[in-house]
DNA sequence: CAATGATCATCC
DNA sequence: GGATGATCATTG
């Protein structure tokens, strides 16, 4: 990552302390991702996100990954065939760079991308748990969402930080101030897409 | 404030 | 050691 980084002119820090999106603005930069923050793929003409994956020597990544911010304020859409994560998620270029916690920015090592669209059965386990959260949010019942909901989709919060508030409806209809929750992706869920790359069969399993 | 990009800090 | 809840930077 510092050598690619360093070609493209773009600083290597030494931590991710206050540069934890490092690594994603250059696998942007170096593939030539557009959109900046803009709520649009990183390749528009090819529908494409990109995401990049921290994973350990041995492939298994170590953290979850953001998929997007979780409308708490009614406007969640009922069918998952129009869901905002569903789209999110239809292609996505994995990026697998290699590094364990503490290991510097510059010393981080891309792996092999590939290219990922969801099979039946994790489309079916990705609409199942966001279902669930489809049922709590519009119920209003957000007391109920925590990090331990879902298999395979969760939902955390997302914002600033704990002060962080969006406007929310209640369990009777109220508009409320609520903190921002994001869908994210289990470390475990993605690491069912690496197994069959990773040549180990115990991955797969 | 919300979207983009994620990892940190701490608890279990 | 892994997961949860908190946090950091940047852009429009």
């Amino acid at each position: 990552m510092g050598a690619i980084a360093r070609d493209l002119d773009i600083g290597v820090p030494d931590d991710f302390k206050r540069h934890k999106g490092w690594v994603g603005q250059v696998m942007e930069h170096a593939l030539g991702a557009e959109s900046g923050s803009a709520a649009a793929p990183d390749f528009p003409r090819l529908g494409v996100e990109l995401k990049t994956l921290p994973v350990d020597a041995r492939g298994v990544p170590l953290e979850s990954t953001y998929v997007c911010t979780a409308p708490l304020d009614g406007s969640m859409s009922t069918r998952w065939e129009d869901a905002w994560v569903r789209r999110k998620l239809s292609h996505v270029l994995w990026v697998p760079v290699s590094g364990a916690r503490g290991t510097s920015p510059g010393e981080r090592e891309v792996g092999a991308p590939f290219l990922w669209q969801p099979s039946v059965e994790e489309d079916a386990l990705l609409r199942d748990d966001w279902e669930a959260f489809r049922e709590l949010i519009l119920l209003g019942e957000l007391w109920q969402i925590d990090a331990h909901l879902g298999e395979a989709l969760q939902m955390r919060p997302k914002g600033a930080d704990s002060k962080s508030r969006t406007w929310a409806i209640d369990d009777e209809g109220r508009w409320v101030q609520s903190m921002p929750m994001g869908f994210y992706l289990r470390a475990s869920f993605t690491r069912t897409l690496l197994g069959a790359e990773s040549g180990d069969p115990e991955a797969r399993s």
